[in-house]
DNA sequence: TTGACATATTCCCATATAGGAATGTATTGT
DNA sequence: ACAATACATTCCTATATGGGAATATGTCAA
């Protein structure tokens, strides 16, 4: 089997990083294709097939205004994504934690000497 | 141009559903292959391939333990990912707002009656 | 109707899978 | 040294890209 479709679900649909940077904009304000292309510096039919693949999973929603289309986004699609790596949320606390303890207990052991050293090797 | 190789980034590595499902089961505690192939019940090589994939993204860490080798998550990693979908966030709430501030207006007009007739189709 | 403008789609192709099967490598027990 | 255990890697193949170029579709203005 190959790798799945991009269309299958959000996270392949996010994993192309020009998708992300088309959301990213599109956070800002509904905005045309025009005004994407312009503005990304991308060519009008790339943007146009990667909007194809947002809207297939509902990551946009789009309308017609004359003869432009315009899109927004859709930020409920994008919960399961944030939900799922909420999950985690707790471990890389818990690692900030411990690395913020250790740092906390070595500057009171150097008592702030060694300016501007780097970083100490540490354990 | 093909699409980018899952080792690229995060967003890539974790596109692939049974590497979201490895990392769900690591983030309890630290495993070796044997258990997630035969918890996950997925072929030993393709556990493998895939370890090796999140390995290379760094978003787990590998410790050898006799024959066996001890993986455990680093999430750390899946920080960029929860951050960027963050950025959305404020979006969904707008709209929850919105479906919330509905509900309950609809509420207050039915005086707390019907009692558990499950969701009214709301608009 | 015709032309211009705005988008979408199709065709072509190099590339990167993910799974299955087979095989390679490292470590331990005897 | 050797067999068994635990993983990793390689080979093969069908499939799905993403970009470029060309073309099709839809809408408005005169």
């Amino acid at each position: 089997m190959a790798r799945a479709a991009t269309t299958s679900d959000a996270f392949n649909a996010v994993a192309e990083p020009r998708r992300r940077q088309i959301l990213n904009y599109l956070a800002l304000q509904e905005r045309s294709v025009g005004e994407i292309v312009a503005t990304l510096e991308l060519e009008q039919p790339s943007v146009s097939k990667h909007l194809r693949v947002l809207l297939d999973v509902g990551l946009v929603n789009v309308r017609r205004e004359g003869r432009r289309m315009m899109y927004r986004v859709n930020a409920e699609a994008i919960r399961p994504l944030h939900e799922w790596t909420s999950t985690f949320e707790r471990y890389w606390q818990h690692q900030l934690n411990r690395v913020k303890e250790n740092a906390e207990r070595k500057s009171s052991a150097w008592q702030g000497a060694i300016p501007a050293a780097g970083k100490p090797n540490s354990d």
